[in-house]
DNA sequence: ACCTGAACACCGTTCAAGT
DNA sequence: ACCTGAACACCGTTCAAGT
């Protein structure tokens, strides 16, 4: 009998040994761990490749190129929004409800939001997302042309947000954060006030709310003015 | 007398001995020139040294890194952007005049615009333009806590969009672009419409209406909910 | 002070060769 | 069909050495 192999003399453990078959799936997944931690920047093929002990050449048979594997992050991402179900009465919540929970989605995956801007939502589960918003603001009674248009506009909105957001909350914890905008405001505050009155006077005002009130904000700029144009439409003709 | 040297048999003149000293207005121009023919993926240090005909390693006396050339890249196009007088009776003229001046200078440039997304304004062209809107917003009586989010909100719409427009007049000439559009609508229409109705009713004017025509019902949207808000503002306490 | 060549530590993607 | 090693053509940035 020998004794077991002391801890501090075993060999690093090659994963390899009890390595699942490669996959689709298991790349996504991967990808998505690397994301989670430490942004879209780090997700790399290469990274990637690493994390499942093989080299980066060996993801090109279950993924085209980089490009479809950020496509098919977010398409996973998208499975994972809440569709409000249409309401008539209620279409402005709903809609409201929909951004809200794309937006919070897409920053729990950090800055995936970038992933998401230019390029056209065509896979299954953005399809779904898309339907499911336009469900909403057509039977809100919005004119067909606006929901359309809209769905694109919203959609802009909470993606280029969340990319804004889902960055700032990666490079710094909530303090370095805290102190980053304060340094800012200070900034703000020290310019010359003849030649940045509007600045400087509102310095204070232009860093306050954390991402989620000006998301409110914007949402509320948005949707108040889709409601608006529907009305219009309404006493127009009937 | 020889006869001079036919124009085949010159060797390709070496722009070396003709060079200009290194500086950061030179970099940055060779920037522009590449941004503005190629897109900005395209403006690396390494091409942009080769436009200077000099090594990567040269640019670090002028440019702190890459991050510092994109900051100077927007700087200078903030600087193009006409900024309008305030105007308490056609606040929302002008500042829908400025946010079109700005999307304009950024499409100008490509894809600039991404180079503005995840970055806070603080160069002084960039600090000149916030300025000039908050003064539109803030002489139009629409209040100060909804000026200072409103300039942020707005630019991060004017930024995405033109983001997202700009590529697409990149890596297309306007005949490609609508054969590309018009391939979505057609994809969007066969889709089942059972699963998708809204989608496939919808799929023409999902696609209908080019960047400018979209890029104003967005801004519309936004300056409607900002009147409205103002109006209620001024009713609550006037 | 400015410029340079060489190097370092990365990228995405391809391709011939293996199983 | 899937996986691999090696290579190709790139990146941003640093650093010691030159002028």
């Amino acid at each position: 009998m020998s004794l077991p192999v002391p801890p501090w003399e075993q060999r690093p453990q090659k994963r390899r040994s009890t390595k699942q078959p490669l996959s689709q799936e298991a790349i996504v997944a991967a990808a998505f761990k690397i994301l989670d931690a430490e942004g879209l920047e780090a997700v790399t093929m290469r990274r990637i490749a690493d994390e499942l002990d093989t080299g980066p050449a060996s993801l090109y048979a279950h993924v085209a190129n980089k490009d479809e594997l950020y496509a098919l992050l977010l398409d996973q991402a998208a499975g994972e929004v809440r569709l409000p179900a249409p309401d008539a009465e209620h279409w402005q919540d709903r809609a409201k409800d929909f951004l809200r929970d794309l937006n919070r989605v897409l920053i729990s995956h950090k800055d995936l939001g970038r992933a998401a801007l230019a390029r056209i939502p065509v896979s299954p589960n953005a399809l779904a997302s898309s339907e499911a918003l336009l469900a909403i603001l057509r039977t809100g009674g919005v004119p067909d042309q606006d929901c359309a248009w809209a769905a694109d506009i919203l959609s802009l909105y909470v993606v280029a947000h969340a990319y804004e957001n889902g960055l700032q909350q990666l490079h710094g914890d909530e303090d370095e954060g805290m102190a980053y905008v304060a340094a800012i405001g200070e900034y703000f505050h020290q310019l010359p006030s003849d030649r940045f009155p509007n600045i400087v006077g509102l310095a204070g005002l232009l860093t306050t709310g954390d991402g989620d009130v000006r998301f409110e904000f914007g949402l509320d700029l948005l949707i108040r003015g889709l409601a608006a144009r529907a009305e219009e439409a309404r006493k127009a003709h009937g």
